[in-house]
DNA sequence: ACCGTAGTGGCACCGAGTGCCACCGACAAG
DNA sequence: CTTGTCGGTGGCACTCGGTGCCACTACGGT
């Protein structure tokens, strides 16, 4: 068999990047995000510069986690909706579910998006990241209403849809409900085409 | 008086201005974004590396144009707009009329917007200018609703009406139609509650 | 004992920005 | 005509993010 389990270990390396990113996360919480550099991360990591490169191609992204991972369980929940469902309540469905989060994990939830939506270069960063959001939901649209993926509806539910999280996001920082009731708020004005507005 | 014309005539600046823009258009157009070094865009300009960096803080700057006095014309139709009409309406004609740029621009317009919608790096950049944008329009309908600005459907309404006109600009790129129409076409889903989706 | 393989650290390098200083041309005042 | 001011300019050195290269180490398989 070819590419058996071999080296330090099969989880070594994933320990280390997880304390790359408690280091960071810390350092970024304490500082700002631009005036910490990557060799005091490295330092309070333990590790040295160059590793540090070698576990996350950018400084930005030691605050997301392993948002692939996050991108394939939103695909794989936005496959397994029903297509009686509306198209923009699988939507909303499967954001809220990829973002159930345990109510210990709240904390470490709530400063890394604090850091994305306030920070200028997370807030650049992650318009990188979530182009793969766009393109997953984009292609869930495409294939429930047999269009191209790139054309004007996919793309603008996948778009709008996504500003309707991020929105969300917002407003569940400001206040203190829970996540999944500010999604359907969100999910819900655009669905209905801001019944508010008239 | 004081702060009188004085130094090299009062365009001069905006002259050399224009000249790193048409520069670095022109060489990012012909390669890729990152691969352009802002020393090749200071020479093609005809000036310094260091003078470049004082008319444009960011390499990507070069793209953006004079960004700044587009959102403020933004801000200033947006006040203008009747409080009969609709507030998405309202956004839609000034997201329109902001927009209108004379055929000669167009080809100009195209390879600006090509750019920032496909090179990652301004794609990323564009995040941070475009929250100008987006706290404009939230204001504007904090106006119209009584609302505060970063409550959820002000703050919704901005972050959806621009992915709307990004759409529109992806649409429009792709196409060889007119960017009203484009524009029109993505508000009107929008405003409708997605009317396609059933 | 002999390998291949994976993680690591050090080093040199590139490119984006920035702070500092020295220069130059235009202007105004003496 | 000289002097001082001011704004644009260029050069230089520096920081920092990120990368390529190489040598070292630890491990498992043969």
């Amino acid at each position: 068999m070819i590419g058996t389990v071999t080296g330090p270990a099969p989880d070594a390396r994933e320990a280390t990047r997880a304390r790359i990113e408690a280091a960071a996360l810390d350092l970024f919480t304490r500082h700002d995000f631009e005036t910490v550099t990557a060799d005091e991360v490295a330092d309070a990591a333990g590790i040295s510069r160059r590793t540090f490169f070698r576990h996350f191609a950018t400084k930005a992204d030691t605050v997301w986690g392993d948002f692939h991972a996050h991108v394939l369980r939103l695909e794989g929940m936005l496959a397994a909706t029903s297509d009686d469902q509306p198209v923009l309540a699988s939507i909303c469905a499967a954001y809220v579910e990829v973002n159930d989060y345990a109510d210990a994990d709240l904390p470490l939830l709530r400063e890394r998006m604090r850091l994305i939506l306030t920070e200028p270069a997370l807030q650049a960063h992650s318009q990188v990241r979530y182009a793969d959001v766009d393109r997953v939901v984009a292609e869930h649209v495409a294939r429930r209403t047999g269009t191209r993926a790139d054309g004007l509806v996919p793309r603008l539910v996948a778009l709008s849809t996504r500003a309707a999280a991020t929105t969300a996001f917002e407003t569940w920082l400001a206040g203190d409900g829970s996540l999944a009731d500010d999604l359907h708020a969100a999910f819900d004005q655009l669905a209905g085409g801001f019944p508010t507005l008239r």
